[in-house]
DNA sequence: GGCTGCGAGACTCG
DNA sequence: TCACGAGTCTCGCAGCC
């Protein structure tokens, strides 16, 4: 039964009659950042039992927080969320901190269950409760104090509560409980300090990488329209009085098209619809030319002022901090992806143009960025993954193992001894077969993790293909249980229709589809990289809620790197414990090493 | 003529 | 057909008022 509840009194009535020491709940708000949203009402519901509280311009809102406050330090035992990291910001915001940590989200519980389905609650509602499609459109439009929105508001309780008992039997069936009571869980307290805590920007250097990069705009943009005789003019706008170029023709890829063809340029790259590409490719292809050189900068330069540095203003809270918004069940893999803005592609400083926007990003005053990296990750996990005891013990004894790769696919015939970092030699080597290395990192090492095929590799670098097969061949021989492991990752492929990490979350795949199989054996490492963040974060949390005088923020994940910050006093003794406690998140065959840096901005950090 | 939604193509990152 | 996983921007087109 429904009951909506406006006052104190009536709150504390209902709460005494009623045990909610396991329950869900489900906050209504005006906003989904945590720096401009407000609280309009939540609910709560047990099944039997379901209630909506309403705080929408209501006097006793405070009063009832506060009930609400102690109802959730000692009578809530366990939370039902849907997308728990939101609701637990929310009661962060309104002042409850202290609330059970044993907790069941049951969009994180679905994305286990299937990865590659829609995790919304209405359509989890239809397909699992056979609730008929219902549209409350924008509750909200009805106003927060009409009927519609209270319905809408304790369906999604109920609904969660109902879920959740669905939920919580196939997790168990499917073997991934432990990964999510254990694993996911905590995790999602994680999530919810990232979308808290953000990052901070000086709005002083931001200014000054905008003024810069705008000024290299402009002059590559006038030299562009100069060479291609379009015309132009500069006007200065009205409101910033900064100069611009105008012009009605824009540098779209079909006027970039049309004039490669004036120039008599010729690409071989083409799009999917059959035109010249305009792309990196071409322009690499093109070099030497004045208009390609030109345009390959102002393409640089025009991206990082369009896609990061103009967009940093939108994100930016009152205090000077950027919070984004991390999903957890956006990929199939397992991966975290980031959004509004996304802090996992912010770019690196190009050779061509150093304009570094890492730099924006700072520590407040007393306090330091640490950047945490799993050196390596990827290739230690497929060693992992494959138990190639070549590539295990490679990495146990500081091998390069880029060297080893260039080793055996080009027969440098180097002895196994001198490929060790440590080794007086080791350098000379690395330096005189700098170019063979180069092709065993980035011709086979990555690219057998994402199953390339001589035709890739021959592709990006210019060998043939049947050079490209014996490198291969090669590859495999030096080791030859990865060759295995992939062979094995097939055959449960065919049988099952899915694959496993060795996390036990699950990736469901067709195998009458060839890219499936490349797609299952990288998610066994890419799924297990994951789940090596969460559980290297989760463990990180535990040991700053020990310290709590290192005031220590876990700020962003960046797949295989963790961004913190932390009092400056505090950096020397916390670096070795949270290397320690990265290191060995899980219980794995090798270590995996971490690196960490550290630095007032994130670009020094990193 | 102007607005909106969508897909393609381009770029950013691990 | 041919290298895994993401997010976001701009452009051009179709459809609508």
């Amino acid at each position: 039964m429904n009951t909506v509840l406006h006052t104190l009194k009536e709150v504390k009535e209902y709460f005494s009659k009623r045990d909610f020491s396991t329950c869900a709940f489900d906050t209504e708000t005006t906003d989904l950042g945590y720096y401009k949203l407000d609280i309009v009402g939540c609910s709560f519901s047990t099944g039997e039992a379901t209630c909506y509280i309403d705080l929408w311009q209501n006097e006793e809102k405070e009063p009832i927080i506060l009930f609400l406050s102690y109802l959730f330090s000692t009578h809530i035992k366990s939370l039902v969320m849907h997308n728990a990291p939101f609701d637990m910001k929310v009661l962060h915001k309104i002042g409850i901190t202290d609330f059970t940590r044993n907790i069941f989200c049951t969009m994180t519980a679905h994305h286990l269950i299937n990865e590659n389905a829609n995790h919304g609650l209405k359509n989890l509602a239809c397909k699992y409760l056979g609730v008929e499609t219902v549209d409350y459109g924008n509750a909200s439009i009805c106003g927060y104090k009409s009927d519609t929105f209270y319905e809408y508001a304790c369906n999604d309780a109920k609904w969660t509560w109902e879920l959740h008992k669905i939920f919580n039997k196939k997790l168990f069936e499917f073997g991934v409980n432990r990964l999510f009571f254990e694993v996911e869980m905590p995790f999602q307290f994680v999530i919810m300090d990232m979308e808290i805590n953000g990052i901070k920007i000086n709005a002083y250097r931001l200014e000054e990488l905008r003024k810069a990069a705008r000024a290299k705009k402009l002059f590559l943009e006038r030299k562009l329209y100069e060479i291609a005789h379009l015309p132009y003019s500069i006007q200065c706008d009205m409101f910033t009085g900064e100069a611009e170029l105008v012009s009605k023709y824009k540098l779209s890829n079909n006027t970039i098209s049309d004039i490669f063809e004036s120039r008599g340029l010729k690409s071989p790259y083409l799009t999917e619809g059959g035109k010249m590409s305009t792309g990196k490719e071409t322009l690499l292809y093109l070099k030497g030319d004045e208009f390609v050189d030109m345009l390959y900068k102002y393409n640089i330069v025009n991206k990082l002022l369009s896609s990061f540095v103009d967009k940093v203003p939108n994100h930016l809270d009152a205090d000077g901090r950027v919070r984004a918004s991390f999903n957890n069940t956006g990929t199939t893999t397992g991966r975290l992806s980031s959004s509004n803005p996304n802090m996992q592609n912010n770019p690196k400083i190009n050779p061509e143009l150093p304009f570094d926007f890492k730099s924006i990003f700072e520590a407040p005053e007393g306090k330091t960025l640490i950047s945490a990296d799993y050196c390596g990750q990827e290739l230690r996990l497929l060693a992992i993954v494959a138990n190639e005891d070549i590539l295990l013990n490679a990495f146990r004894e500081n091998m390069d193992p880029h060297l080893m790769t260039a080793n055996s696919v080009f027969g440098l015939g180097i002895e196994p001894e001198m490929m060790k970092t440590t080794h007086p030699q080791y350098n000379e080597l690395k330096d005189k077969y700098k170019h063979e290395r180069h092709i065993g990192k980035n011709s086979y090492n990555f690219p057998i993790i994402y199953g390339t095929t001589a035709y890739g590799i021959s592709k990006n670098t210019g060998i043939t293909e049947e050079e490209a097969q014996k490198g291969i061949d090669k590859f495999f021989q030096a080791y030859p249980r990865i060759l295995s492991a992939m062979k094995k990752c097939s055959d449960f492929l065919k049988q099952n229709w899915h694959v496993k990490s060795l996390t036990r979350r699950r990736r469901r795949l067709d195998p009458n589809e060839k890219k499936s199989y490349r797609q299952a054996f990288n998610f066994l490492i890419q799924g297990l990289a994951s789940d090596l963040i969460r559980c290297a974060c989760n463990n990180v949390r535990k040991l700053f809620e020990e310290h709590p005088e290192w005031e220590a923020k876990i700020l962003f994940i960046v797949h295989d790197e963790i961004v913190f910050e932390i009092k400056e006093e505090y950096v020397d003794i916390a670096n070795p414990m949270i290397k320690e406690t990265m290191e060995t998140a899980m219980n794995l065959p090798l270590r995996m090493e971490v690196e960490l840096g550290v630095g007032k901005t994130y670009s020094e950090a990193k």
